[in-house]
RNA sequence: GGCGCUAUCGUCUAGGGGUUAGGACGGAAGAUUCUCAAUCUUCAAACCCGGGUUCGAUUCCCGGUAGCGCUACCA
């Protein structure tokens, strides 16, 4: 992965919490043009807001990034010959530069106080007005402005913005103007000595060489103001390209209220890290005849282009996620999959098994089950996988087969119609007293075949075919009318009865007992 | 309030001065299956409004409206 051409793009979270969609979505875009343009992709923590920022968001950050299958050149965590890369580490070098600029006249010392500019933001935005700084102390004579600061006055520096309108290019958007009577000049440095965003980035990406700046579209309306930035330290502007917000389906900005929206929790719920970055890359972009959906990571890289990203904001839909997460756990190797649902089951059994024993098994949690234990759960996963949107809904799709329960099956309304069918009682009844004569069923080795002669003689004797034949068994067996292929599940059920587990899986014979022990109670 | 960005089926989008406005998710119907899921087939579903330019605008321009963003000594 040795870059081989000058594009440098850098993906820059402030270091708060999750990695979000939204801006998983950025990395993601961002990491797609580097790896297509064989360039560099730069990690940079902006934490100089320190009352967010947490040194251990930081790790998570990057454990999210790597979940979503994306790497990185140059970073805090891999180095790189244009560090630090850690904004707080960072604040010498913002200290100089802004100097640097005061000595060229190109910033200003600035001795309003906040409760001023306070004052005359009001009264601006109570004139309707647009509410800039005044530009009082950029009339200052310099020696005074020196002499006030040596005096230990509070200051803060301001940028002077030109008196021309700022234009700039951005990729998605095209051609932007701002008339530069509505940027105002920026302070850059606080009084305390603090650096501000919009400058730190501009230093930042200008230092360590960005080429393209791929962001989030909340900052087209700063970008004249780095522009600004740019022209006044003397530094050639990158190419900028804004993607658009991820909103919710309420059309408000995607946030935690709309459900699950860091990458952390897709990630719980069994959402396959490729299924998320091809419904992310799908989220603004298309590829030219737009029909394709499906992209494995190697063809995103090919085909990705900023030039085809959409300028407006798009819904974000669980659905459509849900079907690419369908796909791929359908097209992952059975293994792969097997692996990543095993944490569920034993978390349900574990959840269950103190539930019911009111105790708080700690050891539970990383209980590893043996091997045989192990095939058999990969087998209920591979049957259940067509009725799963994620990997989390798997215990509860399993859960006919880890709890049942005859009186609830009964109880049930949809199951008490189907018992109102004609045929239901003879099945039923026939049905039960076959199994509870057969000797493979005894043991719990009832083989799909054998199941399959029973149910045949049932047939011959009531009369009852299809559904009606059908229906009742199925309740019997697993509580409700549909459910998997008994083919399938009758070989289950009973490998599952003999196994050791937290919990006993009852065998066919013994869910036939019950349920009539139920039923004539 | 000011400024900016955006506007094609419910949603993600393709397209573009003349098209039956294409695909996907979701929805509906059918096929298959004992059932459900999966799968396959079919169907319904859109160019925000008003002007202008033009022989012709959904497409280009202007305005309106709506949504979102920015308007900080937040990032």
């Amino acid at each position: 992965m040795t870059p081989n051409s000058s594009v440098r793009v850098r993906f820059a979270p402030s270091p708060t919490g999750h990695l979000h969609v939204g801006n998983a979505r950025t990395a993601l875009f961002n990491w797609l043009f580097a790896r297509q343009k064989q360039g560099t992709m730069v990690l940079r923590i902006e934490d100089t807001d320190l009352e967010r920022s947490e040194a251990r968001f930081e790790g998570q950050l990057i454990d999210d990034l790597k979940w979503l299958g994306l790497d990185w050149d140059e970073g805090p965590d891999v180095g790189g010959a244009y560090g630090p890369y850690r904004q707080s580490d960072r604040l010498e070098i913002y200290r100089e530069h802004a100097e640097r600029l005061l000595q060229k006249s190109k910033a200003y010392l600035c001795f309003c106080t906040e409760e001023e500019l306070q004052k005359e933001r009001e009264r601006a935005i109570a004139e309707q007005r647009q509410a800039t700084y005044s530009g009082k102390c950029r009339a200052l004579e310099p020696a005074e402005a020196k002499r006030r600061r040596e005096g230990e006055e509070a200051c803060a520096i301001r940028l002077k913005i030109p008196e021309h309108p700022i234009r700039f290019h951005d990729i998605v958007r095209g051609d932007v103007e701002f008339s530069n009577e509505v940027v105002s000049d920026p302070i850059i440095l606080r009084s305390n000595g603090m650096p501000v965003y919009n400058y730190v980035v501009v230093i930042d990406d200008a230092l360590m060489k960005i080429t393209h700046v791929i962001r989030g579209d909340d900052h087209l309306s700063n970008t004249p103001k780095q522009v600004a930035l740019y022209e006044a330290l003397g530094w050639p502007v990158p190419e900028f390209a804004h993607l658009s917000t991820i909103l919710g389906a309420d059309r408000e900005r995607l946030s935690k209220r709309h459900g699950a929206t860091s990458i952390a929790n897709f990630r719980e719920m069994g959402v396959l890290p490729e299924a998320l970055a091809n419904y992310l890359a799908l989220l603004g972009w298309a590829p030219s005849g737009g029909t394709r959906e499906i992209f494995t990571r190697e063809e995103l890289i090919k085909e990705f282009s900023l030039k085809r990203v959409t300028p407006s904001p798009a819904v974000f839909d669980m659905e459509k996620l849900y079907w690419l997460n369908r796909h791929y756990i359908k097209e992952a190797p059975p293994e792969r999959i097997n692996k990543l649902a095993l944490p569920y089951y034993t978390r349900a059994m574990v959840e269950d098994l103190t539930r019911r024993s009111g105790v708080q098994s700690s050891a539970g949690h990383e209980w590893i089950p043996p091997e045989p234990v192990l095939n058999w759960l990969g087998r209920v996963t591979q049957l259940l996988q067509s009725y799963v949107d994620r990997l989390d809904q798997l215990p509860e799709r399993a859960s006919p087969i880890f709890n049942y329960d005859a009186r609830t099956a009964i109880a049930n309304p949809e199951n008490a119609e189907v018992f109102s069918w004609p045929h239901s009682d003879a099945v039923v009844t026939r049905f039960a007293s076959k199994i509870m004569q057969d000797e493979s069923a005894k043991s719990g080795k009832l083989t799909p075949g054998c199941f399959k002669r029973l149910v045949n003689e049932v047939k011959a004797e009531t009369g009852a075919k299809g559904k009606e034949l059908f229906h009742p068994i199925r309740i019997m067996i697993i509580g409700s009318h549909s459910g998997p292929e008994f083919d399938k599940l009758i070989p289950i059920i009973e490998e599952g009865s003999r196994l050791n587990l937290p919990r006993h899986v009852l065998s066919v014979r013994e869910r036939v007992e019950q349920f009539e022990k139920a039923r004539k109670s």
